[in-house]
DNA sequence: TATGGTTGTCTATATTAATAGACATTTAGG
DNA sequence: CCTAAATGTCTATTAATATAGACAACCATA
């Protein structure tokens, strides 16, 4: 068992305060502090990561911003929220199985839409001719009304042609299939790497700043092994896990 | 097609220097300048990112340190270096195999060997009774010279006496395991987050302070499924992508 | 109700990050 | 060999980050 002593890191680019939010949110989502229900004392804290215990107050009220913890005076800081959302990657990966009965309302939001030829590597994925039309999906996924994923797909056009309204209507990839004719498919591939929030999605994700996102690209294809969806994934990554079971 | 053109977030404790830096790194990584082989001037940069060019200046610095790119007066900014080694995930997924030939020279240092008692959640995942004795190996891994991961991982100490000399000797995990008479052992599970690098991975890795890493853990079993090993790897982002084919 | 533990607020100071502008130095190419 | 296009270096100023200390306000509980 590591002690979890690792001290933080100055003149980096990464602010003090910073560093030490994205520490104790680990920590709290990796259950420390799951007997007390609270955050340890700023004061405590202080010496732990060797800081003024000003720096510390200014990471705690970073996470009461993002509504992790709250403070109250003379009681503690204690903790709000605490999640982090399993994703099995299989065979069979469907986001709204996926999640199961982790989260009790799930949603699938329409963001955008477009119809437009494919870029060279897009052509390559779905194996079409380079320039023919693709419907693009912009997608945003929440559970429990907390957005959970961020989501660019892209369709055949010739194929799947309506399926920004099937996916409206339904809010589920796996429906809007359906609605269209397809009735199953499957994932043949995954490919997961991790980067710094980007603008956009700290909006749409509802993140703060310096956020780290894992990003999934998927390619779904029907049971005769045709490409029928590739699909670009961003996750927080302090809210989520992938899961792969051979 | 998005302009790309998200703008950088100030105030949020993380430098302007350091996000423009993850910025470059990232196109780097994505081959957006290799046309050119240089990473545009520095005044191009400034204006793209809405900052000063002595920001930028230290965004580059930063890169620089880090040996990916090197500043040349009078010539510009050459990229020196520019990798993202893949890693697929399978059920017989093994490190040295999964580089394959992205690498010429791959290597596998241990770094530290115990044996300790098995912690509750350690216990579970190798299905021992807690407190059974387990040997921890610390290892680095390096491709070409640069270390691409560092790992945790344990063992049964009843059924793999002797695997720290046998890895130390092979640095290799399948070599190892055949050493011990253990021919053949398959891939069941694997659990894919991210995160801020702490200072040891900082110092194992070398990598630069507020880098992301990926952190897989994984749980290998012999053909009866009893399990062999758990291991917590850890991988800079920017260098490594996984891939899951089902 | 008194006390210890905790968060809230204030002032002051030093260091780091970012902007702004000017000019020197080097390289590639016409 | 001159010029344009780069990077290198310097000074100065402002804003954000971090430290330090003191004390007020609040809560639980003995």
């Amino acid at each position: 068992m590591d002690t979890g002593q690792t001290n933080v890191h100055r003149q980096n680019g990464v602010a003090l305060w910073r560093q030490i939010a994205d520490r104790i949110r680990a920590s709290i989502a990796d259950g420390d502090y799951d007997a007390t229900g609270k955050v340890p004392p700023e004061f405590t804290l202080a010496a732990q990561f060797g800081v003024n215990r000003h720096t510390v107050r200014s990471a705690l009220a970073a996470l009461a911003q993002e509504g992790i913890v709250r403070s109250v005076q003379g009681r503690g800081t204690l903790i709000e929220r605490k999640e982090r959302l399993n994703f099995p990657i299989t065979r069979r990966t469907r986001f709204s199985e996926g999640i199961g009965d982790q989260a009790r309302e799930k949603e699938g939001l329409l963001l955008h839409s477009a119809k437009e030829p494919a870029s060279v590597e897009l052509s390559a994925r779905l194996r079409i001719p380079e320039g023919a039309q693709v419907i693009r999906l912009e997608t945003l996924r929440k559970a429990d009304h907390r957005p959970v994923s961020r989501s660019t797909t892209w369709f055949p056009a010739d194929r799947f042609g309506g399926i920004e309204e099937a996916y409206s209507k339904s809010g589920s990839i796996t429906v809007a299939f359906r609605m269209l004719g397809l009735s199953d498919y499957l994932r043949v591939s995954t490919e997961v790497t991790a980067t710094h929030a980007d603008g956009a999605d700290l909006a749409d994700l509802q993140l703060s700043p310096g956020a780290i996102i894992l990003v999934a690209r998927a390619l779904n294809t029907d049971t005769d092994c045709v490409p029928v969806q590739y699909a670009v994934s961003r996750f927080p990554a302090d809210m989520v896990q992938f899961t792969i079971e051979n």
